[in-house]
DNA sequence: CCCAATCGTGCATAAACGTGCATGAACGTG
DNA sequence: CACGTTCATGCACGTTTATGCACGATTGGG
């Protein structure tokens, strides 16, 4: 084999990375007649690039994480918990409700009062089956599934969202900040989260406090687009009349009320 | 076997736990040819990082599942995980394979191999999540979700169904017998199956013992437009080969074989 | 209460690791 | 062509990691 270019290798490596889910930094250095410390290097390169994930003897296949979805929702599970329990009773008696993706949403759904003949919809298979659980009537958007976000995303999904006109539509936010408004990690999703902010009549967040005050890249809607905001009983008093003042209906959830007015 | 990473060890410790539910530090450190302190430093570690439960003599799975299906997939589950270990190595490396709902296609789903590249077409939820986790692309058919099936019916599930051409089927079988062929237990639920049996190129059915032999109300397919029957060792010498005659390939899977990749 | 299995900890060792530095080739500039 | 720059590479050095072994503590069944 002749003189190998550097990005050939790391290419060369991807490939076997891809085919084999592992590589060992002797072995390959053996591969290409080079050192370990270059392999090493390479493996570096590749793992900060997300390409691989770098592990004592050489490198795994970077791997959508197995707990990701699953781990989530038991960080924070009482916020989230008092969140969905304050955000549940918002849905309304025979309304059609469309919502998103992620774990503080999943907790709403889990909640939602049964027998009140809603009919939601959701890009989110976990969401789906809970909701369904519940007795509700159940629609599930459909396209490539993001395990990431643990829902759907792309084209597809984007045209069967297109379709809807919700009563109220449960925003699943990556960081909600009074200036900057509700905003996404990724393109995909801010793109599906806005598309069905301009088509529902009411949109309703429900924010950890890890995300309040914060921002993410991509742009989803202005704090004014928000009907209904349920924040942590913890949330500072300035943040809630900042929303408040934008004439968001601010709600804090929480096992003992304070600054009730 | 080559040489083990130390996470490649931990991973495969976190499968045969997801699997069977516990192992036993002493087994394990047999099977992988190390020392059993090293085994408990495993465990320990994946205990403090929450994936397991450490116990005397080894660990248990600590991950409670949840969700309507959750109880269809405890009952039988030796039975189906043994199914779904037969059943996983027919999913040929980047094929699309459509996935039935169901508790026995779901168990497949969560033993797909990682890094086989293969696209996972599903009406069902937990189907999705489960191929998601195991790094397979995955799309979601969506439409109404049917809470008593564990997957989406109806006019729009259907149509997105019939643009594909997978090259195979995995199909939830409600009764299968080798005079009355494939049968499911609802009108909707036949015609999407219907549907997905002449657009694929090979159609798959594991099936548990309570369901051989058996008819349901609804048509599905005759047993000669299927190309594989997974069954469980205790499936009768003549009802396999009433299948066998009808070219149908029959496998039977045998109690829990675990063998190196 | 006893015994064996199991466990945790401390220690030693070898392999793998990261870093700093020197070499030499490729490249651009004047 | 002469020169400086950049970059990939290999080597030396000290550090970290994974592992097995020894020893005392803990567990759980009889």
């Amino acid at each position: 084999m002749s003189q190998l270019l550097t990005r050939e290798r790391q290419a060369l490596i991807r490939d076997r990375l891809q085919d084999e889910g592992r590589v060992l930094a002797g072995e390959l250095a053996k591969f290409f007649s080079v050192s370990e410390d270059t392999i090493r290097r390479d493996l570096r390169e590749m793992a900060a690039a997300g390409l691989c994930e770098r592990v004592y003897g050489g490198a795994l296949r970077a791997a959508p994480q197995h707990g990701s979805l699953s781990h989530r929702q038991s960080v924070a599970a009482d916020e989230k918990a008092m969140l969905a329990g304050a955000a549940a009773p918002l849905l309304k008696r025979g309304a059609t409700v469309v919502i998103d993706a992620g774990s503080t949403n999943l907790a709403i759904a889990a909640r939602i009062s049964q027998g009140h003949r809603l009919t939601i919809v959701t890009n989110a298979p976990a969401i789906a089956t809970a909701a369904g659980d519940r007795g509700a009537d159940t629609i599930l958007l459909g396209g490539r599934y993001d395990a990431a976000t643990g829902g759907c995303l792309g084209a597809r999904t984007a045209a069967e969202a297109a379709q809807l006109r919700p009563d109220l539509y449960v925003l699943g936010a990556c960081g909600v900040d009074p200036a900057a408004g509700v905003t996404a990690f990724s393109q995909e999703e801010a793109e599906l989260k806005r598309l069905l902010v301009g088509r529902s009549r009411a949109v309703l967040v429900a924010a950890t406090a890890d995300k309040l005050g914060t921002a993410a890249s991509f742009g989803v809607a202005d704090c004014d687009r928000l009907t209904h905001l349920v924040v942590g009983a913890d949330c500072p008093a300035e943040l809630a009349q900042a929303f408040s003042s934008r004439g968001v209906a601010v709600t804090q959830a929480g096992p003992q009320r304070r600054g009730a007015s």
